[in-house]
DNA sequence: GTCTATAGAATGATAGAC
DNA sequence: GTCTATCATTCTATAGAC
């Protein structure tokens, strides 16, 4: 009898903090608690909580604001918004309109978080803040999954790298004929570049964002690698004797990365875009009417 | 005979203050020379100082160094050095290879000098203080001539912006038909980014340099202002019906504003580039051979 | 794995002396 | 017009608690 009673009471106290100091974790609560001469333990306080549904500091407060965060302190209202971000983020996976579907890790949540912001702003107007702040997270805890924004910047960039170039193969090698085989290629790129993932239109036009000479250096070899893939198919075309190949593909390339500045939603698709440029190139717009 | 000695000796007294406190200005020399018990005005230290050529601190200073800058403290080295730089600079007037003669004014060697640092760095790495020791003031100086970096930077856009295109206007209207004009024009706009002065290089690939939208529309006016002519130029093209003259523009100068990230000096020339483009362009480069 | 708290450096900009 | 001196802010990154 007496242990029912101490029972429900215990678990009243637990509930009573829940409330009024939410943020209090585990073994603080069992702390207090125990120094007020009740008997728990945190992961007594844990199995309370559990059985309400209360576990997580986002779940206290999401619980006590119940759809009105007025009552919550500036301090609180951020780290709900904070956990709600996290929660959405995992759930999820992907953010943005192409493929999705597996859930991601933390570490490519942040890639990909960062790859929206560093397309948008550039590498040095985004922070590390706002890449933590967009996953739901506080700055230090960027640290523990990348040593350093620079990383941050390499990974996103290799990512959307590997992810574009395996479609550009994919599509030339669909192609019947050299000229078929660099169109499809063409427009893939472009369309990586416009309407890709952050982290593929990034690629493209990342190119002219770096100021950094140390970080575009190691993104170098990258860089080259890709504008082999281009440099084969342009060398595999039937061409006018005396066409200087290497102009071509720069003439090429530079049309289509700058697309990446100009381009607007809604007046041109990116195969339209690719399929024009590539044709203008192969027959000439020259026309004597 | 008293008089004749006073004389000497005050003039000896503000050459050793030249000497002992080269830092001290032309009032305050005065000032302790007077709490000394000599008689003698600020002007008349003045003119003893100019007599002998040491009139600014930094002739003060190099007079006593006599090529040997050990003797100097680091402030004063500092100092010496800054002075330097700024008397070279407006001497000079023009710090690159293209135009020049004419002196120019502090605010045009600030925006020369921030061309350079924007166009080899980027806006947001380059900092007041590196514009400031490039033309030899401290950062603080600066904000004498330019309320913001912002506005440093509009300077620098709207300066190479009014060159490039008087140019490029000029050299269409020299050309003997619509294709040569737009050759000609194009010609001048590579050349400009890749040749031209800082001030010019910036306009071309500024444009993927600048991640501020905010910055960015303020230039969106003058981008406009100069698509505006190429377009011109385009619409009096004889070319085959059909073809799409918007995306040709957005081709033509896409290309070009690209070799700004890919030109190494030593290659292709730009006159060879851009006329390597628009011909590329006009008659194609297919061939069944 | 995430947090709090903060170090340490750099930045854009300003006030006021000279 | 330039300087000295400094403010207020922001940034990357780290240490250590939990």
């Amino acid at each position: 009898m007496v242990e029912a009673v101490e029972t429900i009471s215990v678990e009243d106290e637990v509930l009573r903090y829940a409330r009024d100091e939410p943020r209090l974790g585990q073994s603080a609560v069992a702390g207090r608690m125990r120094a007020r001469g009740m008997q728990i333990s945190p992961s007594g306080v844990r199995y309370i909580w559990v059985k309400h549904g209360l576990e997580t500091v986002v779940k206290r407060l999401q619980a006590l604001a119940q759809g009105n965060v007025d009552v919550l302190s500036d301090e609180e209202r951020r780290l709900l918004e904070r956990g709600q971000i996290a929660a959405k983020l995992s759930l999820r996976g992907e953010d943005d309109e192409a493929g999705g579907g597996e859930p991601l890790t933390r570490q490519q949540l942040i890639l990909h978080a960062a790859a929206e912001l560093f397309a948008s702003q550039g590498y040095d107007r985004t922070s590390i803040r706002d890449i933590a702040a967009k996953v739901g997270l506080l700055p230090g805890s960027v640290y523990h999954h990348f040593p350093s924004k620079e990383d941050i910047y390499l990974g996103v960039y290799r990512e959307g790298f590997r992810r574009i170039m395996g479609r550009v193969r994919e599509a030339a090698n669909a192609g019947r004929d050299p000229w078929d085989r660099l169109r499809r290629a063409c427009e893939v790129h472009v369309s990586g570049l416009v309407e890709g993932a952050h982290v593929e239109r990034l690629t493209g036009h990342s190119l002219a964002l770096i100021d950094d000479h140390e970080v575009f250096d190691k993104i170098r070899g990258d860089r080259d690698a890709y504008e082999k893939v281009f440099r084969e198919l342009i060398d595999a075309l039937p061409i006018a004797a005396g066409t200087n190949r290497s102009l071509l593909r720069l003439t090429l390339l530079g049309a289509m990365n700058w697309v990446a500045i100009w381009y607007r939603e809604g007046r041109y698709s990116a195969q339209q875009i690719a399929d024009n440029m590539v044709d203008m190139l192969r027959r000439g717009v020259d026309g004597k009417d």
